[in-house]
DNA sequence: ATTTAAATAT
DNA sequence: CATATTTAAA
């Protein structure tokens, strides 16, 4: 019987940076209406990971979320949709109109912001809807907070169900009960042990190396979320990142 | 091919 | 709003 020393939970606190300074990542390619508008991306001669905007065929999906609450348009969600093409004729560029949202990747600050909520907002609080609005995160919609919170009761679930079963400490958390306490530090969002963090490209994490205290933000900060995306040889993907906001 | 996370449907 | 199912990414 030993001790199990979290020690990836520790680091994993730590690494965890405050809002503050997760700030300075931005344009972490170059910018992809530049690049479409030098066309560069094809005078690539080595086979550099960096991957310009220049993806084509994308996934089709179904015409189910035709971006129901885009109630703002302040995202800079650079839709680089546009296909060249050479077609010719008619030129033309319209093809923001069809604008389907990617899939959004929920970073560790941002899980952090959402756990962070919910310890605030407390059990009886805790919906979708006051979660979302406690995140004040511009761009995320209550359909995404809601499935990710559908995950959050699972893992908790998981791991007070599986009390006994000795696989990650003993850490006894509160579960859906009257108390609504207020476990907002964190609380132990290690459901994103080996994936969850964003590691765009071969780009270096934007967090990285930075040491943070368990420090909770009481107040609530804007995000904004801003749209990268980054192809792959074999397709393209679209992923978003989110932003803080001094909204 | 498997696993996990997000989206979508009920 | 909660849960289940489906779909896509890693």
């Amino acid at each position: 019987m030993r001790e199990e020393t979290p020690n990836w939970l520790v680091r994993w606190e730590e690494e965890l940076p405050s809002p503050e300074e997760l700030i300075p990542i931005s344009q972490t390619l170059i910018t992809p209406h530049l690049a479409l508008a030098f066309q560069i991306g094809s005078h690539n001669n080595h086979s550099s990971p960096k991957r310009t905007v220049a993806m084509y065929h994308q996934k089709l999906q179904p015409a189910a979320t035709p971006t129901p609450t885009m109630m703002n348009s302040d995202f800079a969600v650079d839709s680089s949709t546009d296909l060249g093409s050479g077609g010719g004729g008619g030129g033309g560029e319209e093809p923001a109109r069809t604008l389907k949202r990617p899939r959004l990747v929920w970073t560790p600050q941002l899980h952090k912001r959402f756990v962070d909520a919910v310890g605030h907002l407390g059990i009886k609080n805790a919906v979708p809807k006051t979660i979302m609005q406690l995140m004040s995160v511009e761009g995320l919609t209550r359909e995404n907070v809601a499935s990710h919170l559908q995950k959050y009761r699972l893992y908790l679930r998981r791991m007070q169900g599986g009390n006994g079963n000795g696989v990650s400490g003993g850490h006894v958390i509160v579960s859906d009960s009257a108390t609504d306490r207020l476990f907002a530090s964190s609380p132990v969002p290690a459901h994103l042990l080996s994936h969850e963090y964003l590691m765009p490209s071969p780009l270096m994490n934007p967090y990285l190396g930075k040491h943070v205290v368990t420090q909770q933000n009481h107040v609530v900060r804007n995000l904004r979320y801003e749209g990268s995306e980054y192809g792959n040889g074999d397709g393209g993907r679209k992923v978003l990142k989110l932003f803080p906001a001094g909204n």
